[in-house]
Order: structure tokens, then C-alpha cells, then sequence
DNA sequence: ACCTGAACACCGTTCAAGT
DNA sequence: ACCTGAACACCGTTCAAGT
């Protein structure tokens, strides 16, 4: 929608600028403020250098505004972010319920929302307190809903799981965008978890084999697997303890 | 250790205080700073004013300094973190695993966790994205080992439940606090919940039930349950799964 | 109705200077 | 080695004033 202005984000110092030396070399606003636009360059400036760099100052600085103009559109920092979670969970697939394999439709929709929250580095951050009461978020629950009914799953069961869910996907996309954060701050591109696991590996070892004897001897399989192994391996937690309590009533 | 202090924070504005007029009517500090008295300090202060309130500016001043002084002790912002959420951890308990009843230990330790935040109001919210290598989170992560392996999890299964159990936790603690922040900002002991869910029930009940045919019909188990009854429920699926993971290899 | 500059009361962190 | 004041570069929010 706005997106013409990405392109400025980032763009470095610039060389060239043709205009009189003064105090604040911005661009005039050439559109009209509005929400729309506040929470796409909010994304933007979330994407390019992280969470914490998206405050209300900075995206006003994008917008070629002082930070007092957006509060005109929005009314304090919890409602952009609770504009931003609803942009980012309205990008959400909405797969139609298979009775034969909600399962797999479930882990899928769970791999998906995680995905779109990568997909919006920082955006999680917002999320964990906010009740899901706008249009992407109940969506996202009126998804979650019609697997979990289509499988048989007793509604109070799947209502608390939408809780679960999200208080989980929140969980492990703000630590991942953390650690993103940090890799930035830190030069890198990514954060590099090879090198981490074996230093992490290493430690575990180390550890005085009297007071932690699992932890020491048992270093391998407590720092072995990346991100996407152990987020496999909490969906079969997850959705094999829903179907377990599921048929126990 | 430094609980003398306790009295005096929250204690309003003093009425009478004898001294000349000045700029900062502090009190001088008699002990030695140390990096335990920063962390008493900082636990005091999220207990009474929520997490937010816990500056380094905030923590000096009540120790009777200027924020400077701090980073003899502490190397910055995220190492005090980390030494909140050890201290905090420490509490835990360290139950002896028996392999008849390994799976109620493990739910009762899960609880204990919980509870450990809760009466650290905040700490929580210091939690994510930090890798759990100090003492405490070090036991805590032995103690759920314990457990794990006593009834039969295998190694690997048991290491990253640790990490569903922090993620999850974590998560939990931090909504928690979220909420009990909001409430003090309101002029409230506590959150009001059963008002809350009265209103949130309304709200689902009158979505459209063309786009929200499940939130607007169920909005009665959507919105039942309180803290408690969630957690609960979410302690069985993460157990109930954790063992149907285990039985099938 | 929408936007603005300036101000208020805060942050974390650094650094030269003191003891 | 430990502590300090002062400064730097930030925050969110408010408010009277402009159009």
C-alpha cells in the first residue's frame, strides 16, 4: 500500500542531498497520515532493524513527521501494536476442515502461523498479553476452531487450545526474533546456532558432574537440534496430547 | 539479604524530612553496592511497580545513587536480566524423582515454576530469548531431566522438554504479569477477570456468525475458564503428550 | 479534523574525573 | 577498584497553537 517508501528505508548515509543545511534534512509528507500507513512503516522498520527500533519516534522520523502527528491516527504504543499482531495474523491461511486429516491440517496451520511471524520479524513481541479481538486474530481462532471440531475434539478442549496455541507460537517467534535481533546487532545476518550448539555443547559438558549429572553427561541431546527440529517435535507434543485428551473425555 | 531496605520503598511521600533544600533528597548509601543488593532491588521494585518500572535509573536511585554506579556491578541491562530470572529460578524445587509417580512430580513441578514467577511479579518477562546457563536455571533444567527419565522419556525427548517447559512457562508468567501490571495502571489490586470474560463473552457472542460461526456460537467455552483451569489443561496436554510421545519410540 | 513544535518526564550507556 | 556527575542519544505522551 505505502510501499513506494520502502525503498528509502536503509538506504545508508546519503551522499548527495541537495537542499539547505539545517537542522532536520526530512522529506515532507507527501500523503495523508493514516493507520494504514503507520503500521506498514511499522513493519518495515521492525524488519529492517528489529523490534526495538520501530518506536513511535522513529516511525514518525520515516514518515517525515514529528511523533506527535500519530497520535491523530492511533491512540498510544498497545493499540499500534495491537494493529500490527492483527496485519500479520490476517496473513494467516484459512484451509477449509478435512475430518480425515485435521491433524496434519493443524500442524500445518501451526508451521504456517509461525512462518508468517518470521515472515514479520518483531511482530510476536507485541502479541503475548493482547486478547485476539480483531479481525485477523479471530480468524486465526475460527481456524483453529473447525480442525480441532473437525477432529472430534470436545469444544471447551478446543477453545483452551487456542489459548495454548497461541501463548506457544507467540512464545517461540519472539525468542527467534530475539535472536535475530541479537545477530544483527552482533554484525551477523543470522544467528549462527552450529557454532552456538557447540560452545553451549561444550559447557554442558563441563558442568560438575556431582551437582548435574544429567546435564553433564546428557550435553549432546540437550543442545542437539535447531529451531525447526524442536518446533516438530512440540507439535507431536501437542497435538498427541490433544488427541490423548481428546479420547479420555 | 538487603531486605531492610523493603520498608522504605512505596512508602508515599515522606512528610518530614530534615534537610537543607537541595536537588536530590536521597539517602546516602551505607553498604557497599553489590551486584546481590542491585538484584534485591530490582525484585522490589517489579514487585511494586511492574516490570516496566525497573529501570537501572530507578534501581540506583533507590539504592541512593546515580545510574553509573551500577555498572561496576553489572555489566548492563541484560546481565542484570539474567540475574533476576537465576535468583528467581534458585526457588524451584528439587524433588527427588520417583518413577511411581513421575508424571504428578513433573505436573507439580510445573506449578511450582509458575508459582516461583508469580511471586516474583515481571521477572518472567526477562526470560525470553535467554539461555538458561546460570545456577539456577541449570538445577531447574536437571530437575525436570530427573523426572523425564525416571518415567521412561528418552534422552532426547526429555532435553527438549525442557524447552517446551521454559518456552511455555515462560510465556504463561509473562502474560500473567502483563495483566497484573494493567490492573495496578487502573487503580486495581487484581485483575477482574470474571468482568472481563462477562464482557469478552458478549463480544464473541455478537460476532457475525457468517464469518465466526464457531467464536460466535461457542463464545461461552471460548471465554470459560480462568488461569487456573487453562493451566491445568495445558499441563495435561504437554503430559498427556509428552507420554504418548515416548510409548511410540 | 488533522497536523505541528515544543515541552515533560523518562530511558540505557559512556566517560573523564574523583577517591 | 569503586564510585560519581554530566552528557549523549534516545523513549512515549501531552498540549496549546496552527490550518
Amino acid at each position: 500500500m505505502a510501499d513506494k517508501n520502502a525503498r528509502t528505508f536503509h538506504a545508508g548515509p546519503l551522499r548527495i542531498r541537495v537542499s539547505a543545511p539545517g537542522p532536520a534534512p526530512r522529506p515532507a509528507p507527501k500523503e495523508r497520515l493514516t493507520a494504514e500507513r503507520i503500521v506498514d512503516v511499522a513493519l518495515e522498520v521492525m524488519a529492517a532493524d528489529g523490534y526495538e527500533a520501530a518506536s513511535l519516534r522513529r516511525i514518525a522520523r520515516e514518515l517525515g513527521t514529528g511523533p506527535a502527528s500519530l497520535y491523530a491516527h492511533v491512540a498510544n504504543r498497545e493499540e499500534l501494536d495491537q494493529l500490527i499482531v492483527d496485519r500479520v495474523a490476517a496473513q494467516m491461511p484459512t484451509p477449509v476442515a478435512d475430518p480425515e486429516r485435521w491433524d496434519e491440517q493443524l500442524k500445518q496451520f501451526m508451521r504456517d502461523a509461525l512462518d508468517v511471524y518470521r515472515a514479520h520479524p518483531g511482530s510476536a513481541r507485541a502479541t503475548l498479553g493482547m486478547i485476539p479481538a480483531m479481525e485477523g486474530s479471530l480468524r486465526a481462532a475460527e481456524t483453529l476452531m473447525s480442525l480441532c471440531l473437525a477432529g472430534g475434539v470436545p469444544a471447551q478442549a478446543a477453545a483452551w487450545f487456542c489459548d495454548l496455541f497461541g501463548l506457544y507460537i507467540g512464545a517461540v517467534a519472539v525468542e527467534e526474533s530475539i535472536w535475530v535481533d541479537r545477530a544483527r546487532d552482533a554484525g551477523a545476518d543470522a544467528p549462527d546456532h552450529s557454532a552456538l550448539d557447540g560452545q553451549l555443547g561444550d559447557y554442558f559438558s563441563s558442568l560438575p558432574p556431582d551437582r548435574f549429572p544429567l546435564l553433564s553427561s546428557l550435553a549432546r541431546e540437550m543442545v542437539t537440534g535447531d529451531g525447526e527440529d524442536r518446533f516438530e517435535y512440540a507439535l507431536d507434543i501437542l497435538i498427541g496430547g490433544l488427541k490423548a485428551y481428546s479420547a479420555r473425555g
